[in-house]
DNA sequence: ATCTAAATAGAAATAATTTCTATTTAGATA
DNA sequence: TATCTAAATAGAAATTATTTCTATTTAGAT
């Protein structure tokens, strides 16, 4: 698990529940709630508190593991980040199963200067926030969840 | 007031509530939580429920008139949209000021092809999420509030 | 095997958001 | 201008998401 050698470097324990959480994602492959998490972990650890899940969700999301993301209604999502490598990369969700993939291409320091120019901005930090249907929803796939 | 006709293409009745909060929103120039909106309605309206701000937000941004983004905690943020026009376009944030400002220049649509070919992906939308720092903050400038 | 700081459980608090019903009102129409 | 109706709102309450707190447990260092 490389996850594990992050966790180290980031000065974070090695627990049963984390390896859980990042094993979930990296099962379902697809973003989930705070909540979703802890339904799943429930099954193998009968006394798990959903702060539990939060703290270390949010934790993750600091160190690169997941990425938090805005759903569709009013709650947060995360989906978990498979470019460990520190690599510049953005990430595309699918609107169907809500597959989340990352890739690296990116032309935006193309235009990042005129931006700044014409906003009056300095520009710090941007994303992508790319919206699509994956492969498997297309060919209507089946939609097979953990 | 451009925004009236958008509301009556859109068929919501132009109530002294709804004008008031678009005009919060354009002289405040920054983005607001739905809380932000409600104290500062109350000023002028005694009678003025927090479920009636949330409702208009909501179907501000469904018209385009705002914009709703994820802030720093775990709230959203809505901001006015100076865009009325249909053209494509993204909006940039200060991270100091919390001022948004919207722009047309987008260079997307050359990597899209690549990016579906190397996702499996079919795109249907994206967006870019940037966050800088806005002049008067470079400069120091005041951080006049509503 | 022992120790300590970090991680967790569990309960409870806080805060955000939504729902519901009765009342009011914008704007259409006569 | 007066009347009418669907849309908008108030106000209270429910729901849900998220955070905080303290006592207990545990990973990993020694
Ligand atoms: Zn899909
Ligand atoms: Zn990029
Ligand atoms: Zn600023
Ligand atoms: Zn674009």
């Amino acid at each position: 698990m490389e996850y594990k050698k992050i966790l180290k470097r980031k000065k974070l324990k090695i627990t049963p529940k984390r390896i859980a959480i990042i094993n979930y994602f990296l099962k379902k492959d697809k973003y989930a709630t705070p909540f979703d998490v802890w339904i799943y972990l429930k099954k193998n650890f009968k006394k798990i508190g959903l702060p539990t899940i939060y703290r270390n969700l949010e934790e993750f999301e600091k160190i690169g593991i997941l990425t938090k993301i805005k759903g569709e209604e009013n709650r947060f999502y995360y989906g978990i980040c498979k470019m460990l490598n520190k690599k510049h990369h953005h990430h595309i969700i699918c609107t169907s199963c809500h597959k989340i993939s990352d890739f690296e291409l990116c032309n935006f320091e193309q235009i990042k200067g005129e931006i700044e120019e014409m906003t009056n901005f300095e520009i710090k930090e941007h994303q992508f926030f790319l919206k699509g249907i994956c492969k498997d929803c297309k060919e209507g796939g089946v939609n097979e969840k953990i």
